[in-house]
RNA sequence: GUGGUUGUAGCUCAGCUGGUUAGAGCGCCUGAUUGUGGUUCAGGAGGUCGUCGGUUCGAAACCGAUCUUCCACCCCA
């Protein structure tokens, strides 16, 4: 064989199997997004540089995908800058467009462009491809899906309520039972930085907090020495790591240790108001855990912090994460516009499903009976069958060549197609058909209007 | 971005310390079976060993570069 062609790290092709399966997920969750009130949108595969650049931080900068200028860009850049062979500020000058690296920046962007056209509170979903250039691991592409709903111009703490049940209700309908629904709150982790007396290392303090169930307690301790947080305070904060028991007791262990802390009060309190409330309707498949420690990349958030993570058994990092963010459009202008929501991880979700077969087995889309070409005129007789089943529904088709036999049959066979009709001289005689099951090997001869009814 | 790992037939993989025409299972093709697939039997095709370069009398095997896979960091869906 030739060099074969190939496609670039981390991205994917996909068969009509897997196409079909992305698309039962894909309509499961646009299905309980609409149950939910929300809309449908779409923005374009890339933005202008300015609307990304610095919006993730410096790590997801250097995750963005730059699209290089259009023309002769290099002959555009200054010599002296062009000499210092300085990337990061050459950038800049040959692009100025991206690709974008999620779905919240762009409707941040969409509701401030579109302020005067939108209905608030805005309800909106999107489910786009996103971009990074980050290196593939299982479960990691350079390309992948994202499933985004969120709501913008409220602060009800009703919408952390509705949040969590959308997540049961999408984890339910794909059978995936048992999945976590992990929340924390931006103000309880404000609130420890408080207590420990560093507010100023909140960052450094919650990146090493999050990696408690990866490198433990020791190693958490570790991480926060080095990034200069101080012996005494690291002591203060050694309740934290005692909280355990369900919800109630992890919140009764919060209301101690954050007892001096007004911001670590008010965080307490959303999560009772959710608690609460997730109690007097209780979730169908999904549990509902407080996580303190969870934080991972989620700097921008304010309020509530979810992420969800597959049943227990599964080696599948986050399937799924959202959280509040009080100034959502803020970045672009417009102020006060507080902002809640979530994203489904479309691949990874595809990844779990796999591994636990839970993939309905029919294939609806599938063609249900084709017609064996005899030749010319028994083609004839099949296509007017064929143009019947169609018009009623059932996926059907004559195979187009009068190859022999065995070929069309192996054919059928290959692509499951469960019947197989035979119409030669002697059926179009009789105006009927013979209708093999390919499954029991039986076959009768019949009407089109038979085959009709039982295929129906 | 850092460190490691992988790449041999369509697929899953053998191939010992470098030594003639590179193997297996499954799959594929043909026939037994000219109106019957999935079973069985008998034959058969298919690989410049990821790519480029180097060492050597000789490389799938050793070295380098590059692409790819997976893993650990970083970060994250």
């Amino acid at each position: 064989m030739a060099q074969k062609p190939s496609i670039p790290k981390g991205t994917r092709d996909f068969s009509p199997e897997e196409v079909n399966r992305r698309n039962y997920i894909i309509s499961t969750i646009k299905k309980q997004f609409q149950h939910f009130g929300f809309q449908p949108i779409e923005t374009p595969s890339f933005e202008n540089s300015s609307t990304l650049m610095g919006k993730y931080g410096e790590e997801g900068d250097r995750l963005i995908f730059k699209i290089l200028n259009s023309g002769d860009f290099l002959n555009k850049v200054k010599d002296d800058l062009y000499a210092e062979k300085d990337s990061l500020k050459i950038t800049p000058k040959i692009s100025e467009k991206a690709l974008r690296y999620d779905l919240t920046v762009p409707f941040a962007r969409y509701v401030v462009q579109h302020q005067n056209e939108v209905e608030f509170p805005f309800k909106r979903y999107q489910i786009q491809p996103v971009w990074r250039a980050d290196r593939p691991q299982k479960g990691r592409f350079r390309e992948f899906y994202q499933c985004d709903a969120d709501v913008v111009g409220s602060d009800s703490l009703w919408q952390e309520v509705e949040f969590v049940q959308l997540y049961d209700s999408v984890f339910t309908s794909l059978k995936l039972n048992g999945v976590t629904i992990k929340l924390n709150n931006r103000k309880i982790l404000s609130g420890f930085a408080e207590v420990i007396g560093e507010t100023d290392k909140l960052i450094d303090f919650t990146v090493a907090l999050d990696k408690l169930d990866k490198i433990g307690k020791d190693g958490v301790i570790k991480e926060m020495k080095e990034k200069g947080i101080a012996e005494e305070a690291i002591q203060k904060i050694d309740p934290i790591f005692e909280l355990n028991g369900n919800f109630s007791a992890k919140i009764n262990g919060l209301k101690s240790i954050l007892s001096t802390s007004e911001v670590g009060k008010k965080g307490i309190e959303e999560l009772e108001f959710i608690q609460r409330a997730i109690e007097a309707m209780p979730l169908k498949t999904a549990k509902l855990d407080l996580d303190v420690t969870l934080a991972r990349g989620l700097n921008y958030y304010t309020g509530a912090i979810f992420e969800i993570s597959a049943p227990e058994g599964v080696k599948m990092g986050s399937i799924g994460g959202g959280g509040r963010y009080d100034d959502l459009t803020g970045i672009f202008g417009l102020k006060n516009m507080s902002g809640i929501g979530i994203s489904f991880g479309l691949d990874r979700i595809y990844l779990v499903l796999e591994e636990l077969d839970l993939f309905p087995e029919a294939v609806e889309e599938n063609t249900k009976i084709i017609f064996i070409n005899f030749g010319e005129k028994e083609a004839l007789y099949a296509m007017k069958a064929v143009r019947a089943l169609r018009d009623a529904g059932i996926n059907a088709e004559v195979y187009p060549d009068s190859a022999k036999m065995k070929k069309q049959m192996t054919h059928a066979n290959r692509r499951n197609i469960p019947y197989v009709v035979l119409a030669g001289t002697q059926e179009m005689e009789a105006e009927k058909y013979t209708i093999k099951h390919m499954e029991s090997g039986e076959q009768e001869t019949v009407h089109l209007d038979e085959i009709i009814q039982k295929l129906r």
